[in-house]
DNA sequence: AAGTTTTAAGAGTATTTTATCTTAATTTAA
DNA sequence: TTAAATTAAGATAAAATACTCTTAAAACTT
């Protein structure tokens, strides 16, 4: 899998926050239940995101989680860097360690293109133009597609 | 990582038997040796793309594997689908089971484009092309660069 | 035929990832 | 000021991945 599990569940919540941008803090427990992701799992995710400063948190009742900048500000990129580190974008298709910096292996410039065009479409790519997207034309974001855009 | 630690030693090692065309089956304790992974995990792989077709193996002395069809006829994309699965090539960004059955991801578009990036430069590259490229190139196929191309 | 070399196969261990549980700290509201 | 709601943090557990060990089977050499 390109992305971890964590690094889904990161992307599909902050899609969910941005489709609930304005509505203030949004309850993890509530995000937990309507896109099925288990809350303490879910929980951990979102500190990583909060202390990395895409979102900003708030204890107690009507607490909850929320963007910090504007939904249309965050790229993809930025969550996955967040979550699963950039790795992915600088290292090896063969695995091999220090890319670039000792001699490439046979692979190189067909995976650097290629990582970089992962890399391109995450960074062209924000969280309110998704979710604009996914509410106009009724996209899921949960596996059962039970999920309801507002 | 978007390659399993087993895919990526089984590109190496198709790798290394590419190079080595035509001089029959090439023990997998040498390969092993050369190449530094681990013998019984690098047999278990061999094993997969042996019982794949992609390699045939030999037992007792003057034994091992090697490539069934010429290498320039073997695409990394073969020895991919062999180890990790066509998953890769198939599935959804966000983790979502059923892509393009029932109703899609907001993500759809611009990661199935991705995705068909990355199994194109995977189907476009065969093993003796990179082979003789790291032998002209004197490029690495091992973490401390240390194995020579004959 | 016996001994050696080599792959095959399955069991076992270690590490990482994914997920859960428990307790604490903070904030709101009655 | 007390109770309820909520995130924070750390410990624990389960599952998946990565790796190792042991024994068996096959094939070559003498
Ligand atoms: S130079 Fe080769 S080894 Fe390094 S990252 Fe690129 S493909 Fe991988
Ligand atoms: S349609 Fe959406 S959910 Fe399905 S594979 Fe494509 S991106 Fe993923």
């Amino acid at each position: 899998m390109l992305l971890s599990k964590a690094c889904v569940y990161g992307l599909r919540s902050s899609l969910f926050l941005a489709s609930h941008e304005g509505d203030g803090y949004i309850s993890i427990r509530e995000m937990s239940e309507k896109l099925d992701i288990s809350f303490h799992f879910l929980t951990k995710i979102l500190q990583q995101l909060t202390s990395a400063g895409l979102m900003e948190s708030h204890k107690g009742p009507k607490g909850g989680v929320r963007l910090t900048k504007s939904g249309s500000e965050v790229s993809l990129f930025e969550i996955v860097a967040a979550i699963d580190g950039t790795e992915l974008f600088t290292e090896c298709a063969l695995g091999l360690p220090g890319c670039g910096v000792k001699k490439p292996c046979p692979l190189h410039d067909k995976w650097a293109d290629t990582r970089d065009g992962i890399r391109l479409m995450l960074e062209g790519t924000n969280l309110v133009e998704l979710a604009k997207k996914g509410k106009k034309e009724n996209l899921r974001i949960t596996e059962d597609g039970g999920f309801e855009w507002i």
